[in-house]
DNA sequence: GTTGAAATAAAAAACAA
DNA sequence: TTGTTTTTTATTTCAAC
């Protein structure tokens, strides 16, 4: 189940994560392989589960969401919230964590009277701590494959 | 510019965040277009950034960092941090958000050690609180796109 | 928006190191 | 096992409508 990443490997994983529709064939030029092999490397990664699928990434502000916030939920004894959590679609990312703050979430909403009523939703959980994003330096930067030399 | 997402759009979109590498013969089938009509709208949400790209989800675990944490780094009167967290690649999210902490980052760490050492890094910028990520309910979910009804 | 032809890419097969 | 080239199938691009 586990597999060594070869330099190959690495390399494939870094263009994949710039641009996950790049052809077999292009990412195959780029690393000296042929397509085939590079196909079956892919394959092996995505069977082995380093490779968990493939998203289109979108921006927010153009579907309409002009607010990003950082959602901090004390929730110790508070009920359970990963079946909210997970139908919730504002909610984007979700973590639980240790420490004072039992979960720390990402959200979007339209604007500030959506942001209210999310917060409003979440206060059922535990007492909440809200801070606007007002710049998003990084966002899902791809993961740099430690070396392998 | 700016475009309206009619209901094909809306589809397209919520597709190609599940699977960015479905074809758009596929993609056609599912919404009742012709494949030219898919790619012609996929073409024009990537010029108008609704699409900014597509990315490979790499589960961190595969590839050794096995700690996620979330790091709060209060900078007010601090140096700046925007160039050096675009260049540290253990930092995968940095926002900049109102309230006393002024950024949010999410990092991963091989080991406690690695996380020490990128903590004592960010001490440069302002105080920091570290939270060890215990569970992943959600990160990166599909942005629902507004009813257009 | 559609169909249909040409170019390109992916998958399958046969085989070499 | 991991790679290669060749062939077949699928997909994308580019007309013309």
């Amino acid at each position: 189940m586990n597999q060594k990443i070869d330099q190959f490997d690495k390399k494939i994983l870094q263009l994949l994560q710039e641009d996950a529709r790049m052809s077999h064939a292009e990412i195959g030029r780029k690393v000296h392989l042929s397509q085939p092999a590079v196909s079956e490397r892919i394959k092996r990664l995505e069977s082995n589960r380093v490779i968990r699928g493939y998203r289109a990434e979108i921006n927010p502000k153009a579907l309409g969401y002009d607010i990003t916030a950082m959602i901090r939920v004390s929730t110790q004894q508070g009920r359970p919230y990963a079946d909210y959590v997970a139908n919730c679609p504002e909610i984007i990312d979700c973590y639980t964590v240790t420490g004072e703050d039992g979960a720390v979430m990402r959200v979007l909403a339209t604007d500030v009277d959506h942001l209210q009523r999310i917060i409003n939703e979440l206060n059922a959980f535990g007492s909440t701590s809200t801070a606007i994003v007002l710049t998003t330096h990084v966002s899902g930067k791809s993961i740099a494959v430690p070396n392998v030399d």
